[in-house]
DNA sequence: CGGGATCCGTTACGATACTG
DNA sequence: CAGTATCGTAACGGATCCCG
């Protein structure tokens, strides 16, 4: 793509990530080192052509980096550095404005507590509000239990319990998207015990999911594994 | 633009604003009202044809509005809607980011006060931390003065001089944009009296136009940096 | 002169097939 | 698994023209 050829910060942004697919390809690398099948198989509809079209140019650009045997083609490993990691406040500022842009889910099929998850809570974080030991949550969505970690831009997320949470929370998959898109009142749903939230640290986990994103004060990388947490949850 | 066909609030808001010259618009309506004609000249390389493509689709989409007398040709305006407005955090964090791929000021001809103005400080602004009566900022770059209030997300700028602004601020136009660049130490730029720095809210003003955006490079260095101007300027 | 519309060459993208 | 090669189509970029 051409350069927009401008003095300025946000066409020299758009310069690097403007490019269609790119800021998708780098949602993919925030949830962790991934190989050239792995974010195929996430973006459908992206030829293998533009992908590593893409894959290089960001390379180049410094914002990827390519990982694994120099030369041989098997074992390549696409990771963020340091100054792709810094574009996670973009992520979130854009999920945070997008997600009223998405239908209701229940217009969606196989919505699953995992995606629900994914597409609620994974870029709309804003984490500069969190406490800094950080938030230790219990999830129940659709009779699935799951133990998620917020202490950094995304969050860690496992299968299982934890009795000793710092806040509980009981929701159904569509109902966490509709809190976040606006579509049901929390409190209401409260009252109803539409959904049950309890635990110390309620408030705090208010906050981080209550106020508009902004440009986080100091972004981090949380360096996790997608492909345990797919394991785990099929 | 095919949409990405994801139910994902980023694929989501990509969908909406992805497109190439969409958010430069968006960039250009943020500074408010604009006509068919003012964005031309403020976008170089973008055709008519292509900008009226543009903005019918932001329009369709609630992102932006045309006002004017229905089907007359002639008075045509282009505003941000409520939706559009809430972009601003995306072209935030989008500059705070592309100004540490932007080159040094220095290389740049005829680079203006207010060309400086624009690129440091007008999507710079962590808003967030404004205090509720605003900042009333005097500048002086280059010799040349201005009034800037802060008081929302986009500057108010004028210009002339207020002796009675809570900050004073004295720099050159290639400084101010080494500072968001994290070129230069304000702490020792202050000390050296390259940088003249004084008034009742420099605590806030400073807070606002804050380190967070540190350089991919060394990002301890800006942070020690103020925290040391912190320490001097008690 | 402001606010577009039309036309057209070039580039970028999307789909499929193929290979080390 | 990690790409490369090919090719039809859609999007973009530049120029010109039109209409109030």
């Amino acid at each position: 793509m051409k350069s927009y050829g401008q003095y300025c910060p946000i066409a020299a942004a758009l310069d690097v990530i403007g490019e269609r697919w790119s800021l998708l390809i780098i949602r993919e690398l925030s949830f962790g080192p991934q190989r050239f099948t792995d974010i195929r198989r996430a973006l459908p509809g992206l030829s293998p052509n533009l992908l590593i079209d893409r894959l290089r140019l960001l390379d180049e650009q410094g914002v990827i980096e390519r990982r694994g045997d120099a030369g041989m083609s098997s074992r390549a490993v696409y990771t963020l550095t340091a100054s792709g990691t810094e574009l996670l406040p973009i992520l979130q500022s854009l999920a945070q404005w997008g997600i009223h842009h998405l239908p209701d889910p229940g217009e969606i099929l196989n919505f699953s507590p995992v995606a629900a998850i994914r597409t609620a809570l994974f870029n709309g974080v804003a984490y500069r509000f969190l406490p800094p030991e950080g938030i230790r949550v219990s999830l129940e969505i659709d009779g699935m239990r799951f133990r998620m970690l917020l202490n950094g831009p995304v969050p860690w997320l496992r299968g299982g319990s934890d009795e000793n949470a710092d806040v509980k929370l009981k929701i159904s998959a569509a109902d966490l998207v509709r809190w976040r898109q606006g579509r049901i009142l929390v409190g209401e749903a409260l009252q109803s015990g539409r959904i049950e939230l309890s635990g110390s640290k309620v408030e705090a986990f208010l906050e981080v999911f209550g106020f508009q994103a902004a440009p986080a004060k100091r972004p981090e990388l949380a360096i996790r594994s997608i492909a345990a947490l797919k394991a785990e949850s099929n």
